[in-house]
DNA sequence: GCCAACGTTGGC
DNA sequence: GCCAACGTTGGC
């Protein structure tokens, strides 16, 4: 099929964005199996990501957004490939959407699984003042998608100020 | 709480 | 198809 496919981009890395007081990462690890749907997203380049891109194992930051400190919380894994997000179809659920329906989806979610819970938290103060973390897609001004991507580079900075913190 | 950036909506 | 108005995001 597509998925297996030489069009699937190389992309590896992700980071999700989710208000702690919504979703956090210790959400997360309370969670059944330690898996979430990641329902919700409602633009439509988050979306193209989340149905086409995003792809089971790979690695996600987990970041918590309007907190505080805003942090990259821990990492997380993709275990399921894009598919159709049902909440649309709820009529009473705040996710609804009437344009979105079971024969024509229109939004569509990954699960993904806790990986790791930082013991301390990279924080946004952190990532600024590193070289290569600081020009992450998510410390750019007016950067409001909640699902971006990540280079290998990024993702391997990250962790390396998650270890220096330990 | 403020407000800049951004995406969406809707009148024309 | 343009673009002003509006609502939301999210850092500060």
């Amino acid at each position: 099929m597509e998925k297996e496919s030489a069009d699937r981009t190389m992309q590896r890395y992700w980071l999700f964005k989710s208000e702690p007081d919504v979703f956090s990462i210790h959400d997360l690890a309370a969670s059944k199996g330690k898996r979430t749907s990641w329902e919700g997203v409602r633009n439509y380049q988050a979306r193209n990501m989340l149905r086409d891109d995003i792809r089971k194992g790979d690695g996600v930051l987990f970041y918590h957004s309007n907190a505080d400190p805003m942090c990259i919380a821990g990492t997380a894994e993709v275990v399921k490939d894009g598919y159709p997000d049902s909440f649309a179809w709820q009529p009473d659920h705040k996710y609804f959407d009437e344009a979105s329906t079971e024969s024509k989806p229109v939004w569509f979610m990954v699960d993904i699984k806790l990986a790791k819970v930082f013991s301390e938290p990279v924080t946004r103060a952190a990532l600024g003042k590193d070289p290569v973390c600081s020009q992450m897609m998510v410390m750019k001004k007016g950067s409001r998608l909640s699902v971006q991507p990540v280079t290998e580079a990024e993702w391997l900075a990250v962790h390396r100020l998650a270890a220096d913190v330990t």
